[in-house]
DNA sequence: CGGCTTTGACCAGCGC
DNA sequence: GCGCTGGTCAAAGCCG
């Protein structure tokens, strides 16, 4: 699938769409746990313009279907959109994801793809798509909370923090401190 | 053979 | 009330 030995992305914005406040260490669960095993380059920009994007902001998406179609109000918590300049659509954050749906959305000539993490148990999903203004751009939204750590804690237990500020999110605390995780 | 992707269909919420 | 839209399901096919 997608070869993360070549990413070069630029993480540009981030957009937190947490409306029900949730804690910071719930966001480093989410994506600080490890931005990527790859030799990425990250340069978090001040989000003096952060992208009102289509789709990133919208209350719908803390709305779930259940089997049978029937939506379900998940207790999702906390979400997060990123805006990233990528060639790839999927950033490899070291978590496994699912891919579970693909959709044209109106306002946007690029396809949205929906994935949910494969890890048993664990409700959380995410929805990429190619920024319509600058397809050089990808908004990768996160809907959920990992409820386990991500499967590449423990090589980043093996090996000195990377991880530049940017993925930490402002959370000094973050789980993405390798040392914060026993 | 198991896991993953693809893709069409289905459903509910929302706006008019 | 109706149509549009977004999100998910699930079967079929593909791949390692």
């Amino acid at each position: 699938m997608e070869n993360t030995d070549q990413v070069h992305f630029q993480l540009s914005d981030y957009l937190m769409l947490d409306d029900d406040a949730s804690e910071e260490d719930s966001r480093s669960s989410i994506i600080g746990g490890c931005p990527s095993q790859s030799p990425i380059t990250l340069q978090k920009v001040a989000g003096d313009s952060v992208h009102e994007h289509t789709g990133a902001t919208t209350p719908r998406s803390s709305h779930m279907k259940c089997k049978g179609g029937k939506k379900m109000k998940m207790d999702v918590g906390f979400r997060i959109a990123f805006r990233t300049k990528s060639e790839l659509e999927i950033m490899d954050d070291g978590f496994k994801w699912r891919k579970y749906g693909k959709k044209s959305v109106k306002n946007s000539s690029n396809p949205r793809n929906y994935y949910r993490c494969s890890s048993g148990g664990c409700t959380v999903k995410k929805r990429v798509e190619r920024d319509n203004e600058d397809p050089s751009y990808v908004i990768t939204s996160y809907v959920g909370i990992h409820n386990h750590e991500s499967p590449c804690v423990l090589y980043y237990n093996q090996i000195p923090l990377m991880v530049p500020d940017g993925w930490s999110l402002q959370s000094s605390h973050s789980s993405c401190n390798p040392h914060s995780i026993a």
